[in-house]
DNA sequence: ACGAGAACCTGTTTGC
DNA sequence: TGCAAACAGGTTCTCG
């Protein structure tokens, strides 16, 4: 559910929870994750301090003193929540982790469906952590050019739309923001990625930048799932030109087009305009 | 090696 | 109204 725009937000609004500050009390409900939790998780985290929170992807990143890392990935509908000093959090069968801090405010991992992940690592060991490891760059890092993007789509017998949902290809963009992005570049989501002109890709890099700067300038979107942290709704959804608006009229298109479109491609959701998108 | 599709989960919305 | 199918912001495995 998260992609880049909102898990940021998370990001944002827990480094002033959990920055300096120190876990106090782990409670680790024993449900299942799509991927198993570490047995020892609360009590190799108990007693540390976190130093930075920080994010990879969708990956929230938070170094804690002694060198470990603890990484959260949101998956469909994972979310983060916090409780006052004192206030018990009335806990869901979906609360995987609650996290106590020595500031005595709780932050809870909620994931109804399951798809997020908790895991735990060494920081000298970040680099070649396997869900890292392979993560292409960061859309909003200087590394991201138009020359990197080319040479990710180059070969690639797939549509671009699939191929922009590849975290090798580009960390953080996911079914939302794809769509976004392709439309604001004008580029149609049934493209073979690796036939878009030189000309296109150099479209696509802003058109994905500033669709991911605008997002999170509005704290995320909100649908279903996902809420801030702090319980505000991120409100870039009001701002969707084509996500969820199959058969509405493109923003673009002044009436000349047949509208938006929903297909499906890798099993997902894609909107877009025939008119405007080629 | 690559790409398409299924699988993993639960909750909510849609359609007959 | 009620029930079943479809759908949901993601990742990973299998199969051809």
């Amino acid at each position: 559910m998260p992609e880049l725009p909102e898990v940021e937000t998370v990001a944002r609004a827990l480094a002033p929870v959990w920055e300096g500050h120190r876990f106090t009390h782990i409670l680790r409900h024993p449900t299942r994750l799509r991927r198993p939790v570490p047995e020892d998780f609360a009590a190799r985290l108990t007693g540390r301090t976190v130093e930075t929170v920080g994010r990879r992807g969708k990956y929230l990143v938070i170094r804690g003193d002694g060198g470990l890392v603890l990484l959260i990935h949101l998956g469909m509908s994972g979310r983060i929540l916090f409780f006052p000093p004192g206030e018990a959090p009335p806990l869901s069968p979906h609360d995987h982790a609650v996290f106590t801090m020595n500031s005595g405010i709780g932050v809870v991992f909620r994931d109804p469906r399951r798809f997020g992940m908790l895991d735990l690592c060494r920081v000298e060991d970040l680099p070649q952590h396997p869900l890292l490891a392979s993560l292409g760059p960061e859309p909003l890092g200087q590394a991201f050019t138009p020359a990197v993007l080319g040479a990710a789509l180059c070969g690639k017998r797939t549509a671009v739309k699939v191929a922009l949902l590849d975290q090798r290809v580009i960390a953080g963009l996911g079914n939302i923001y794809g769509s976004e992005s392709l439309f604001r570049a004008g580029i149609s989501p049934l493209r073979l990625a690796g036939d878009l002109s030189a000309a296109e890709v150099a479209r696509l890099v802003p058109a994905i930048q500033s669709v991911l700067a605008e997002a999170i300038t509005a704290g995320g979107s909100t649908l279903k799932d996902y809420i801030r942290p702090t319980g505000e709704q991120g409100y870039f959804q009001h701002h969707f030109a084509v996500y969820g608006r199959a058969k509405e009229r493109c923003p673009g298109c002044n009436c000349t087009g047949n509208g938006i479109i929903r297909i499906v491609q890798g099993g997902r959701s894609t909107f877009y305009c025939a008119n405007k998108q080629r």
